[in-house]
DNA sequence: CGGTGTCTTGAATACCATCAAGTCTTGTGG
DNA sequence: CCACAAGACTTGATGGTATTCAAGACACCG
């Protein structure tokens, strides 16, 4: 997910074409890749970061994967405030609900460069009934996909500012770490979010959110720095983030 | 969803079989009648207020419909908070999770007596490839319940009690009339949740839900008595819930 | 070199939790 | 049927967590 300059244009989408999945910055991840099987040829657009890939309360066609980068699925407010509901990696589904609904009110923003392609929402859906192992692929994603936004509410009821965003951080260690883009020995991660991106994803305040990084950095928790992140006390920040189960 | 004691046996489990859903008090809703079709002869459970439909941890092969009365789905954390998922209401899956996924950690309760039925996981994923119209069903079913669920963290995240307490109410309404379940005169709802429900449901305390309602009532918006509910200022009711879309 | 975005820190405040006591209702067993 | 226990709700006092407001440091970019 380190940008690839060469490929963003000066266009605020470039296009491009490839087969197959030669850049997956998640070793062919999955559903992703059970799809590419299917259909090798398409675009790969390419979007700088903080732009928007998809804008809520417009039609689309289309499902979009992230092959490359970090982006953000949230939900905004009228009054400007918004709430994060996942940050995508990639190999990641923006969500499955844009399958069966068209109209889904999210808003889908690259956090770093993003490479992503497209599937079109009718071939996703024929290819399902005729290939029961992808129906199953396809149904496992949705189901993470629930459950991750169910403990995401748990979280957000129940749990204090330290817990969710150190649960937040573990979260996305072990979804990285599964796509094999930890860094196995250091255990360091490439860490492009911002402080209001935590914020938004945890349902606190850019401030807030500072003042906890700064105290677990001052107890020797984790270390962050350039865009990288490393868990330098893997029990003691489990234990704060599964306090109560 | 009134009580039918003439059903509820001294067992915490009575069994009773019948065909097609005479006694569905949703009025035939949806996914749950489109089921019933193809699997007219089941057993119907049968539970009193407060006690456990399904445990977590525990292995079940099926997946739980509600027929009459409501329940709360929840996940319950070691130190004895809860947050409540979603209300179960007459006609609703426990949770398309649960065909998936045999493990998963939900926690059902009764909140009036209950009715429920159970259908196999098998059949449901068999019947889903043979008949495209349940799985049409089934699809819209699946991403309204993650819909909720973006929405709950929507809520819990970026929304004061006051629109917490505001949107789940209005919700509820919401769902009930599309069953055929309020008023329609009087708008008036039967209303079961005891405080502590509603404040599992929220992410707050039963002590400030108190607080809140009391303030709901002194100013005229809402009447509660008897386990029952009537949104007396639509209006300014609906606006303390959308202030922020 | 100004502008924008990011992060930090401190002070004041708001919102909600916690603690506690008391009322009222509901259920239960003697 | 009564006595007692448990659950449900209310209200006030107090406290803690997180927000809001504000100001400043720093980096990056055009």
């Amino acid at each position: 997910m380190t940008a690839r300059p060469g490929l963003v244009t000066v266009e605020s989408v470039a296009l491009r074409t490839q087969l197959g999945c030669d850049l997956c910055a998640a070793n062919g991840f999955d559903l992703c890749q059970a799809m590419s099987l299917l259909a090798p040829e398409t675009v790969i657009r390419v979007v700088p970061a903080r732009r928007v890939i998809y804008r809520e309360h417009e039609l689309y066609d289309e499902v979009p994967f992230i092959c490359d980068g970090w982006a953000a699925c949230a939900i905004r407010l009228s009054n400007g405030s918004r709430q994060i509901l996942s940050i995508l990696l990639p190999g990641d589904m923006v969500s499955a609900a844009l399958l069966f609904d068209a109209r889904a009110d999210y808003l889908v923003e690259a956090i770093t460069d993003v490479h992503y392609r497209t599937f079109k929402r009718a071939d996703v859906k024929a290819s399902l009934f005729k290939h029961p192992d992808l129906f199953e692929k396809f149904s496992k994603a949705f189901i993470e996909e629930k459950i991750r936004a169910d403990q995401l509410v748990v979280d957000l009821g129940r749990r204090t500012a330290e817990e969710r965003i150190a649960r937040l951080i573990l979260n996305l260690e072990d979804r990285l770490s599964r796509r094999g883009m930890a860094n196995q020995t250091t255990k360091e991660i490439d860490f492009p979010l911002r402080q209001h991106h935590i914020a938004d994803a945890t349902g606190l305040t850019p401030v807030h959110v500072s003042k906890v990084l700064s105290e677990f950095r001052r107890s020797g928790l984790v270390k962050i720095s350039d865009r990288s992140l490393a868990i330098l006390e893997p029990a003691r920040f489990r234990r704060i983030a599964l306090a109560r189960r």
